[in-house]
DNA sequence: CGGCACACGTGATAC
DNA sequence: TGTATCACGTGTGCC
């Protein structure tokens, strides 16, 4: 509890006048990277950087979030080689809530009725959807189709599900 | 440049006391959701606030801009025999004279128009053909054609000619 | 001891 | 005129 001498008086003003500059200065800055900024006083900087920086980070999540889910796509083939007569094929794609699905497939009885029967179970609409024969014994199956609200569903389990119902397929 | 009475002097200080409150409290905040945060002085939180609210922004925009570029970026394809490309895809099918060709791509002006010209060239009748939007900026197009007599042509070829002529792509 | 960071009370000032 | 915010110098404590 000593007095300071005059010398180290002084010195203690400049340094608090340079330790109050730099953060005068860093507050300026922070408010120039600041969006939408209505008061300037540092209360106010400081509860809008909060408040900022907290829906940055939601939209951060949110984005690389999507960025797993959006736009995908799996194939499978009951065999390694392409153009072999016979040979079933499921690609299905994902964007957003849209969800394109091929099926190159032999023609089998009753097909067609599980594949919509499909649709429905897996909560997908089907906007479109288009059968063209391939050949004697194959088709070609498109159906461009689109998940109704509250359902989240991936690649996989879209041709999971058409593999065992619709293909009769039970082994990958 | 009047004095403050006694009892407005006191006043002033409390109101300063609880100003300087909620100016702790707000970096007590802000140190909370920054993360990484080493030194805990104000000076240091709100300069690590401004880089990382900086890195927060880069983030969002490099998030956002690869929202519009990835749809192939995270396309999985277990046959090498397909072709990816950005995100055009090309499947091409051979059964006798029976051609089925599946492409998935970007939208392009003009490109519809480029398909049949090519078809065309490759000596394929067009008996069917199928244009499907998926999503805002992609097409899926299907098409099934016949060889005309005496033309024998294979996969290969054809998914050559339509990368260069029709989705304008110069290497494979 | 010096260097650093903080909280405090105070006067000035803007609306 | 109150009711805000601000900058300042100072005292105090912590490595």
């Amino acid at each position: 509890m000593y007095k300071r001498s005059p010398l180290q008086a002084q010195d203690h003003v400049i340094a608090e006048r340079k330790r109050r500059e730099k953060m005068g200065d860093l507050f300026i800055s922070l408010s120039k990277i600041v969006p939408g900024l209505k008061k300037l006083d540092k209360s106010s900087i400081l509860g809008d950087t909060i408040e900022y920086m907290k829906e940055l980070q939601e939209q951060v999540k949110l984005l690389e979030e999507s960025k797993k889910n959006i736009p995908s796509a799996l194939e499978y083939n009951d065999s390694n080689k392409e153009h072999v007569l016979g040979s079933n094929k499921i690609k299905v794609r994902i964007m957003d809530k849209s969800v394109l699905i091929n099926i190159h497939c032999n023609k089998q009885d009753g097909m067609l009725g599980r594949v919509l029967v499909q649709m429905e179970q897996l909560h997908l609409s089907v906007h479109d959807m288009r059968i063209m024969p391939f050949g004697p014994t194959n088709l070609e199956i498109s159906i461009l189709a689109q998940m109704e609200d509250g359902c989240c569903i991936n690649v996989h389990d879209i041709v999971k599900a058409i593999q065992i119902n619709i293909l009769d397929l039970v082994n990958n």
